[in-house]
DNA sequence: CCTATATACTTCACCTGTCAATGTATCTCT
DNA sequence: AGAGATACATTGACAGGTGAAGTATATAGG
């Protein structure tokens, strides 16, 4: 849908991990987030966005565990790892570097 | 390979018609073009840029015919067109979006 | 009470772009 | 003759993203 998805595959995992630095959240949230920073811009598809919990869970980099609501639907919350947060300051340096590149490369 | 593939992941297309712009070449060449460019940081894998010519061909931003040299390997030229001179402009501007928004999304 | 809407998570099938591997052919240098 | 550079092409596999559909609960409005 977005014009962006191409430049922000591949970075869905870096996004997530960027609002989990700020506290614990859950999916639905997460997306929201997503959107009012972007001024509606932007947002997961929800397919994505729970793609990438299962890929960052795997890798060590979040952990997960059910909220006690007492009321309304279950949540899913999500707490980034010490990995997480390693991960996280690597994909930003690459992004920075990544950026330069195709900058560069993107200019005839 | 490279570091930065994801983020180039998808601009494939915008990086071999900002070479083409520059004029008429063949995809040896703008590989070498890329790598110099970016002093050995990145460079296309062959199979990337030749299925990117398809592409841009059949989307008709590019058109190609092979050029007589009467010595060496045979080279297939690319030339862009007005569909691709008007693309490549479409995918620097959403580049640019795309840039800040991402900018927006990785910063926690 | 019933329906629509918002919240919240899950799974499956499919598409696209990338890339490793492999193959072809020609030229130059030793 | 053999090695390495030039030059193009195809195949099969993979990863990430996404549309579509499904499950379940709470609330607001008619």
């Amino acid at each position: 849908m977005s014009i962006a998805s191409d430049v922000i595959r591949g970075h869905t995992d870096a996004i997530i991990l960027a609002q989990l630095i700020q506290g614990d959240s859950y999916g639905y949230k997460i997306n929201r987030a997503i959107q009012e920073k972007t001024e509606g811009q932007y947002e997961l598809k929800e397919a994505t966005l729970y793609t990438a919990f299962r890929r960052l869970e795997q890798m060590g980099c979040i952990t997960s565990y059910w909220g006690d609501e007492n009321t309304g639907a279950r949540r899913r919350y999500y707490s980034i790892t010490q990995a997480g947060l390693e991960m996280y300051d690597r994909m930003l340096a690459e992004w920075e570097q990544s950026q330069a590149l195709l900058q560069k490369l993107i200019t005839p």
